[in-house]
DNA sequence: CCTCGGGATTGACCAGGGTCAAGTTGAGCC
DNA sequence: GGCTCAACTTGACCCTGGTCAATCCCGAGG
């Protein structure tokens, strides 16, 4: 490291996990520093892809896992009769591509929402370091477990009977991720589409949106396209027990 | 094997993954006859539940993984406002627990559904062989991986429109699952309720009931209680896809 | 034998949300 | 500027599946 930095070793800098914001949320958490150079090594830099690219397809062979460092994608699968399931939508630190440990080929697919960017992590690379770090490889197991407990929360959400709950409980989630990214928790931004949003929760598109209504009409949102200001979390986390909320007082127009 | 086998022996020999027919579909698939030995010096004795009885509640600490090695149990998780949502139905050969890596704490409930008996595998041990068997860390991922790909199967079939379909792919694939454990996969034994299952697919409890009957009167099923008889396996595998069968003839009567 | 009770089935009713169709908005492009 | 297209919104309609209630079934227990 002499002093004569270009901009190569920036970027090489910049790359690296030790100081990387995310780094508490992401695969590092709870490595040591030592360890984390080692983690470093299974890097591969990241690349920048644009709203629409594909980053795996169902069928492709197991190559890596990759992190989200910036933008966002949704996953999906899809079946022969061209049916789609969203699976989920990943904001920055979080880690997708493990349903390819299976069969070594993926069984799903990840999409750009947005210009994101993304870290590689090659999985042969990865697997020779979680080799020599006995507490990445628990790190990564406890990663995969956050997946299996975030699909329960997917599961839980469609499960209830109330669309309005449904997309209640979908709005707190993503505003609690928001804190958690440090981001104001009260202005999301929503990079996926009202269908994608419909498929995640297992709805119509016409439903999410006359629920974007209705519940701007309430107070509890402000929606802007793309944008949702969330004026009344106390409402909203109403929203997401009761589904209707308290009995209509006498309505003032 | 000399012919002088008393009881005990054979209670050792049947723990023994090795000697186990559940092998190929459980941990020790592709794990080479040495290093299961070790395996086994994971597996702490099998224990029997009864019916209703739970293997691991919301909130108790992580301590091991369970294989069911005969019965069934189903998985759940359950809000403070006490909403259940069942994860998952477990057959033999299926390995639970896996939420509670992530905090070191289970999220989620297990309960057998019948008198079952389960392998239990101590995890602090399990990691200790996983550490000498890199073929069995591997194999853990692939694992784990498997319980990810199947609640991507339970997330799109909720996501289905029509509640025909979401019992037929439910039924469907429990059948897949009868034929990997060599079972008969006409002749299904519904271990779970009515309730458990129009939970599991975000339905009440009447509309599985009367899908049951409308799928009887259509000739595919043969109900009675928890036994069902698929009578038709391609009638089935058409509701999977369209939800409604071929138009409606001139109805008589 | 009868009763009891939980699970399951069936019917009647109705509303939430799906379907279809029209209209609006805004970004991109000529 | 106006055109086009996709995403989104809104309205009208009505069907599927939820709700409520009665009944049935079967095993357990007296």
């Amino acid at each position: 490291m002499d002093p004569g930095t270009n901009v190569l070793d920036l970027s090489q800098l910049r790359r690296s996990c030790s100081s990387c914001a995310l780094s508490e949320l992401c695969l590092p958490a709870g490595i040591g520093n030592d360890d984390l150079e080692r983690l470093d090594t299974a890097v591969r830099d990241k690349r920048t892809i644009d709203r629409g690219s594909v980053l795996y397809r169902d069928g492709d062979p197991f190559e890596a896992l990759y992190v989200v460092r910036s933008g966002s994608l949704k996953t999906f699968v899809q079946d022969e009769a061209g049916n789609v399931q969203v699976l989920g939508f990943h904001l920055p630190g979080e880690i997708i591509g493990f349903d390819a440990l299976a069969s070594d080929r993926h069984v799903s697919q990840a999409e750009a929402l947005e210009r994101s960017s993304i870290c590689e992590l090659p999985y042969a690379r990865l697997q020779q370091v979680t080799g020599q770090v006995p507490a990445l490889h628990r790190q990564l197991m406890r990663v995969i477990s956050r997946e299996v407990i975030e699909e329960h929360r997917h599961l839980a959400m469609m499960g209830r009977q109330q669309a309005q709950e449904q997309l209640a409980i979908f709005l707190k989630s993503l505003a609690d991720r928001y804190q958690r990214l440090q981001r104001d928790s009260t202005a999301l931004t929503l990079s996926m589409s009202r269908y994608d949003i419909a498929n995640y929760l297992g709805l119509v598109v016409e439903t999410v949106s006359r629920l974007f209504s209705r519940m701007e009409e309430m107070g509890v949102l402000e929606v802007n396209r793309k944008s949702v200001r969330i004026r009344r979390p106390d409402l909203l986390a109403d929203l997401c027990r009761s589904g209707v909320m308290a009995p209509k007082q006498s309505g003032a127009g």
